[in-house]
DNA sequence: TTTCATATATCATTTATCCAGATATCGGCC
DNA sequence: GGCCGATATCTGGATAAATGATATATGAAA
């Protein structure tokens, strides 16, 4: 059994076919059943059953696949490895939260990319349970979410501490004001970002459910809008007083328990952390760590 | 870039010399040479130096290095995935403390090797530490040790409660008593055992220090030991009880937050847990669970 | 310095393996 | 029955791997 034999494996299982893993692997059929054959005579037990629509994994097929997929991520990871000469070069695709991406790291980002040139960085922006899930499978090397996360293949590191703040327009003086009146309306990022149940979370534990939902693609319309009087917003308190609409918008305090919220870096516990990784880690790392005290 | 080459590499690297490689192998060092030289053309770096008494890794080699070791282990993982059909067979390594081995195990490995008689069943003995090692060098497919563990590669599931109880002879009638007197003499297993240190701080936070420390091989004979009055020991209360020397050994109850001590089955996280394992499992859990609450 | 032991590097040759294409076979479906 | 879309099998040729003989480098001992 080779890697080889375990990647003609995964892609006939993965296509439901010879014919079609064939085709993917710029090869031809008969090939392709000869590998399948050779290696289930080598492991003493059927892979597929075969029919007349193609094929599917039998048990002991669906047992060996995970080892299959692993076993390419790993190949991969170690020519990586291997071709990384500490220098970072190459692409490096990491994702961030869109406060985190307009807050803290323009600037680092900018300072990476003119420090190491060679590198193709990518970076893009999600919620917290997307770039999750897009690390987790691998689709980022890591990403900058809200914490807490607890994942058993990820490992986190606390990058940034933000206060967050609750948002309105001048006139409102205090959250309870604003609760008051009724007819409260939140802005958030999109679906799914993680302010937007810790707003809830807050605004419900003072007595006020129900409240509308707006969402806006940008920070700088979620700002304008409350600037204008629209609702209020959660957001960390440096980006508020960074903005152009400072000036228009109050911002309320909310006790220390709820207004702390870590920014965390998550990585696969299991993958290889490229140079052009480390090396931005190191950008962004201890300037932080004073920041936060 | 194959298992195959990956294999060559590693043996090489381990061996430090092509020629020996190769007789390692069953192959001839012109081959071995020529592989380990494809291999470095492909990653486009060496991956050895080459002197006059063999061969050293260079960075890019020694990088390279570990992912060799987890691709050997991946495919005979997988291999043992996919041919394990579920039913429990072959061989079974497990580790425990002898202590859990005396008191807990006999009944259910007996048990366990009558139910499942196509498993080869071998049962190591050895301290906490010892065996974690073991454990994490996958030279044991699991272990009993003393909990609690905090390990990133392995993952541990609570097994047994156990009530740990100071032992003396009989004339003893309390702990302070035994302290007063001078001249304490403490009786481990072995160095190492995770009882001696915790009994060492039970004493210690009573003003005992420097207690002179006795080693035995076995249990009954620590058990004789004590109940001649040579000294104390620290072992689960149910295994004094169910000694032949019962009669003649005082046990003095600890605090419950001392006494309480939990041991816990520990496994690789990244390891295939085969059918003969998960079977086994299947036998230690559930009556425990029973028994602690 | 010469020689020797012990390494790796190279090369021609044999050997084994893999691939491609043609063909056979099987199982539904109209 | 005949067709369609699959997998299975077979064979010649291309390709890659293993082998054995030989060349080369290096340090240690005579």
């Amino acid at each position: 059994m080779d890697a080889a034999d375990l990647r003609i494996f995964e892609a006939v299982a993965r296509l439901g076919g010879m014919n079609r893993a064939a085709a993917e692997l710029n090869t031809v059929q008969s090939n392709v059943t000869a590998r399948v054959r050779l290696l289930e005579d080598e492991l003493g037990t059927p892979l597929f059953h075969r029919h007349s629509r193609g094929v599917s994994l039998t048990p002991a097929g669906q047992r060996l696949l995970p080892y299959a997929e692993r076993m390419a991520q790993l190949l991969a990871d170690a020519k990586r490895a291997a071709t990384d000469d500490g220098a970072p070069r190459g692409p490096l695709v990491i994702g961030s939260l869109e406060t985190t991406a307009a807050l803290r790291l323009s600037p680092l980002l900018s300072r990476y990319a003119a420090a190491w040139p060679e590198v193709d960085l990518v970076l893009r922006t999600g919620t917290t349970g997307e770039l999750v899930e897009h690390v987790a499978a691998r689709r980022l090397e890591g990403a900058l979410v809200c914490g807490p996360i607890d994942h058993p293949e990820l490992q986190a590191e606390v990058m940034f501490r933000e206060e967050l703040v609750l948002a309105t327009a001048r006139g409102v003086r205090s959250l309870d004001e604003l609760i008051g009146k009724g007819e409260l309306k939140i802005v958030v990022l999109r679906a799914g970002c993680s302010y937007r149940q810790r707003l809830e979370d807050i605004l419900a534990r003072r007595g006020a459910v129900g409240a509308r939902l707006l969402e806006f693609g940008t920070i700088e319309a979620i700002l304008g809008c409350v600037a204008a009087g629209l609702g209020a917003t959660l957001l960390p308190r440096a980006l508020i007083t960074a903005s152009r609409y400072t000036e228009r918008i109050a911002v309320h305090a909310l006790p220390v328990s709820e207004a702390h919220v870590e920014t965390l870096f998550i990585r696969r516990r299991d993958s290889y952390a490229s140079s052009a990784l480390s090396a931005f880690l190191e950008h962004v790392r201890p300037p932080v760590l004073q920041a936060a005290e």
